[in-house]
DNA sequence: TTGTACGCGTTATCAT
DNA sequence: ATGATAACGCGTACAA
């Protein structure tokens, strides 16, 4: 491993001087600066991040913080959420360290020694719940902080997601055009935040149209296809006047579609159902589903640009909404 | 941020002491010792990676490098994967650092110089082909290594996958034992090494048949739904001999699957059509596939441990193979 | 058993 | 423009 004492030695000049060169400082003579740039190449020198690190106080590093992910997840929206920070990161020369919450091994160690520890110049977090106990920690934490589909209350922490208040409302007034008058809501877990407003966008298009929202039309799936199913099971057969499902989660559309075609219910023709995420499954299942689809790769390369401008204590807005677009496929 | 000079100060002691207690080194008088340990505590005291790192010449961290993975990747291989070796990093309090291989960008940092800057303790490879520039690296480096689904022709790299060839015999015994006598072959691409295995698994239980392999029965899909839905496009109306296809890969059965659908030819009363991995995807199309599973996310666990007993010293093999099962759907 | 002192590779401050 | 030198936090060889 070389470093910049061997360049100094055979350039003879000081370590301070090559420092200098290879950090693009102007006090240097524009041939000694050449000349240290040239040696460092022909020696295949890099810079030791750790010794870097260790003096400036933070590293190149963003954590990435991902909570409530399982093996066999049923969706790739980690992968690609992963895949639009480390894009971002790469282009400025910052690298990805993960870190996983795991509500039920409850980890040892807190998010908040993992960034210092690391000396990490920010963290995003993918997957948050607010009833998360990392949740409350950001607030007194100084570490820069993007989160991905969870709205921060307070102004040193960044936010960026889909307005899902509006998505839920593009939802629902394309369903209320194609003539449905009874739309059922099946609802995620209450403890995420876009679980809240998207019930919102449902209720706001119900109160616009004069309807009542009624409390045995909100069905409960906590964001599961099993929960959906049973609760699909025991829901349909007392109301058929419900002509429309609106699903915060394809996962969960996914589930409902099943107790529908084992009760003998056709989608869409007796029920349309509308899901919510647009992952991979969605186009592949039958009928394909019509949803809303997020852009988690986008989302998230949007977070670390974000958080790299807090970093930098650059001007930027701390919330930040991307497009989403209503998909329309066969299921409604 | 709190150091051992900290509570050095505090516990009036030597910072060396601090530093022998924390350790764990037996030079310490259990009194003292609890003291420190007590005083750590009290203070959250948390050892700054960096510092140790810089002074030990390696870090507490794998790097995890991934190759060929896009936007809207069609399986969770990578997360599953990823989470593996997360699983066993973090039961040995080590980190991840992840490094994306893209052959299109062509990456300016090799794997080699992210490895050193960030003094890596090793790192683990999913996703690579022989014909990666990376691979070559691999030979020469010292850094240890382990290579998931390709297998390592050296000493000092590790490798652990499922017994390809054995599995793609499982697939063809499980044919032949059905009565199929016409068996075409989906092939992968060719530089990944698994699809040369499952390729000759193929063959041999077609030897072992006494059958001759006949050159137009053999396929290419280029581990693409794509090129697979085209290649059965254009050989099936002219085999209609063919009553079995084995498919290197799910995601090209599933491209097969949608040829034969739209040809009329019925699945698997007239085809039978097996796959490869057990993706998500596997289970939700219509007729779900069977398929070879593969436990990417034991994989890469078992990857990550055979790393640390590298990094260690410790004996262990240099490659191994995890269980795999033939899962029967009714794809065929 | 404990303390002193050095070194890891880098950046940054102060002279020169 | 350049050099000497002090940090950064930690581990450890050597001395006591």
């Amino acid at each position: 491993m070389i470093s910049i004492k061997d360049i100094a030695l055979k350039a003879d000049v000081s370590i301070a001087t090559v420092s200098r060169a290879l950090n693009g400082s102007p006090n240097v003579t524009p041939h000694t600066r050449d000349r240290i740039l040239q040696l460092a190449k022909e020696l295949d020198y890099h810079p030791n991040a750790m010794a870097r690190s260790l003096v400036q106080k933070s590293s190149r590093i963003f954590g990435y913080i991902v909570s409530g992910i399982k093996k066999g997840a049923k969706h790739t929206i980690v992968q690609d959420s992963l895949m639009g920070v480390y894009d971002y990161a790469r282009s400025i020369g910052y690298e990805i360290l993960m870190f996983v919450v795991d509500s039920e091994k409850q980890n040892t160690k807190s998010y908040l020694d993992f960034a210092r520890e690391h000396s990490l110049a920010g963290v995003i977090m993918q997957g948050l719940r607010t009833d998360d106990a990392y949740y409350k920690d950001i607030i007194d934490s100084q570490i820069p902080c993007v989160l991905i589909d969870l709205p921060a209350d307070c102004t040193r922490v960044g936010s960026v997601s889909i307005d899902n208040h509006a998505a839920a409302r593009t939802v629902m007034q394309y369903l209320v055009q194609k003539g449905h008058r009874h739309i059922a809501f099946l609802s995620g877990v209450d403890e995420a935040s876009v679980t809240t407003l998207r019930f919102q966008g449902y209720l706001s298009v119900l109160a616009e149209n004069g309807w009542e929202p009624k409390s045995d039309y909100i069905l409960h799936g906590n964001f599961s296809e099993e929960d959906a199913y049973a609760a699909l099971r025991g829901f349909l057969p007392d109301h058929p006047e419900i002509t429309a499902l609106f699903c915060a989660s394809d996962l969960m559309a996914i589930g409902a579609l099943r107790a529908a075609r084992e009760l003998g219910v056709k989608v869409p023709q007796q029920l349309a159902i509308i899901g919510f995420d647009d992952i991979l499954l969605a186009s592949y299942v039958d009928p394909p589903l019509t949803t809303v689809h997020q852009d988690f790769s986008r989302m998230s390369y949007e977070a670390a640009k974000m958080l790299y401008k807090i970093i930098k204590g650059q001007a930027t807005p701390h919330s930040k909404n991307i497009p989403y677009e209503l998909i329309i496929r066969q299921s409604g």
